[in-house]
DNA sequence: GCCAACGTTGGC
DNA sequence: GCCAACGTTGGC
């Protein structure tokens, strides 16, 4: 029984909003186009059933934090990358070695407050953020369980 | 709209 | 294996 971990996901609320994960009919989404090795080992080896996430707006007004979901289901295979059709089609995925990874993840709450990246930058506790640190790109990053706490206390 | 910081690709 | 060129991310 491994300890439940915490998570940070990024998005672009242009391309898919947390009210969009909250609306979803299916009351959970596939978090699927992740092309990032890094990111795709994270979701494969890592994230298990249960485990809390940050939800992260992107390029958007403001950047901030605005909501809480978990992960559903753990890593399987990303099949939108097998199909010439889909938006994230990878003409190197095969059936017999699809390359990547996705996991299926929940809605659980927006924040009463989104936290803003502004916040976040301020906040002496959160000073070790990967999300903060200069050129970090990655769309899905592991976060420790006194930052997830800290970011939800001043989201309310 | 700009551009720095990356990751990936492909020629050699 | 090196590295220049290119594409993308994402804050500003």
């Amino acid at each position: 029984m491994s300890e439940k971990r915490y998570w940070l996901f990024k998005s672009e609320p242009t391309a898919y909003s947390f009210d969009d994960l909250m609306n979803d009919p299916d009351g959970w989404a596939e978090w699927d186009g992740v092309r990032n090795y890094q990111a795709r080992n994270m979701m494969r080896d890592d994230m298990k059933v249960g485990d809390s996430i940050l939800f992260y707006h992107s390029n958007a007004k403001p950047m901030a934090v605005v909501g809480i979901a978990s992960v559903v289901r753990e890593g399987y295979d990303d099949f939108h990358a097998l199909d010439p059709d889909d938006k994230h089609y990878d003409p190197k995925a095969t059936p017999e070695k699809p390359i990547w990874s996705m996991v299926d993840i929940k809605g659980e709450r927006p924040l009463a407050r989104p936290v803003t990246l502004a916040e976040i930058k301020e906040n002496p506790k959160l000073k070790d953020m990967l999300l903060i640190r200069k050129g970090m790109r990655l769309s899905i990053q592991p976060i420790t369980k006194e930052e997830f706490i800290e970011v939800v206390s001043q989201g309310g």
